[in-house]
DNA sequence: TTCATTCTATACCGAACGGTATAAACTGTC
DNA sequence: GACAGTTTATACCGTTCGGTATAGAATGAA
């Protein structure tokens, strides 16, 4: 546990988001939790939605900076696609909670506002996704405007593989071997046959 | 609005939990929203888990058993899989709220009790689809025992077309085609060329 | 020494939470 | 007419909720 006491009440708060929830976790728990009083906590966060808000900020800022850079087209599809799920995997392994907290905010009820915290940062994250898909337009051809079904589709798998993983591999850490990225990225890319 | 009331407290309860998650609703809002006072909410549901339960279980069951027919491996990947869908986009173009909900809930934090409530169903589900890849192994071939790897992306993909689908569409219903769904599991057994 | 920052302890606020007690009605059935 | 099922109105329970007020103490920099 961090010595600052912030940066220790961001680190509790995701403890007890990602296991309960943010609407089923009172701002009492995350202090008692934190060692801290109440009145600190909200010394550093106005609120329990602004210490969502930095929360979302102080971890996926980093993240997202990652994935813009990893979803810069090379010229090769394929190579792209795997960087980019090597990116998500990476930033899975290093924070696995923050990245199941995402997915569960990401699909959670659109006037919850634990939902509107986290929907600018969703929104970036598909935007960056869907413009590998732009990019690869001469070597995919006339998509038809599929660009973005290929990237809702793309992000759907890569988001269940890694929440299963997280699962089953017993919540010790995210760990995505180069060879299952390989495998994930050419099943999306040609097919569960091969 | 039926005029049953155990019914419209089940539909009230839907739409509220759908719009704001189930943590964030109380009993009172849902008693007061249906025409009812608490007293006779809890003479129907002893409490609210069991309100959410019940919901679960009266709008869930037809749709499971609906869904275990079509995944029926009738000598034909393609078809059943195009079936399979067929199930899921029927079932959520009846009920697109409680579609949604499923799917909230099946991504919500593993130690909140809404979770516990929807946990058995959506294993079931998980189930019906994988078996349809391990009848299929005569025409897939060895599968290296990636059934379930196929099966979670599938699941993976089709909900999240889903959600997006009900999202972007207005909110009004969720209509896939029957050449959507053609499209959407041709992508997936062959990839997003061709 | 002054000063802002960081944090404590304690106590409080009004509102909402899930849930219950009580006692009285209304309904249709036997 | 007795009866079970359904529903009301009202009021209450203890607890927790998010958030604040107050007043003081430790810290380190200027």
């Amino acid at each position: 546990m961090p010595v600052d006491n912030r940066e220790r009440i961001l680190e509790t708060a995701l403890d007890l988001f990602y296991a309960r929830g943010y609407d089923a976790v009172g701002v009492q728990e995350i202090a008692e939790k934190s060692g801290v009083t109440k009145p600190t906590l909200y010394y550093y966060f106005k609120s329990k939605y602004g210490l969502l808000e930095q929360l979302l900020e102080s971890r996926g800022e980093p993240f997202l900076k990652d994935l813009r850079q990893a979803c810069v087209y090379r010229g090769d599809l394929k190579e792209t696609l795997c960087t980019a799920v090597g990116a998500v995997s990476d930033f899975a392994g290093r924070d696995p909670k923050f990245a199941v907290l995402l997915v569960a905010l990401f699909y959670s009820a659109r006037d919850n506002e634990s939902y509107r915290a986290v929907r600018p940062m969703m929104l970036r994250l598909q935007k960056d996704v869907e413009s590998i898909f732009h990019a690869a337009a001469s070597e995919l051809g006339n998509m038809h405007g599929r660009q973005r079904q290929f990237s809702l589709g793309f992000i759907g798998l890569v988001i269940l593989y890694l929440v299963m993983k997280y699962e089953t591999g017993g919540r010790e850490c995210i760990d995505i071997s180069g060879d299952e990225i390989e495998a994930l990225v050419h099943q999306f890319m040609h097919g569960i046959y091969s």
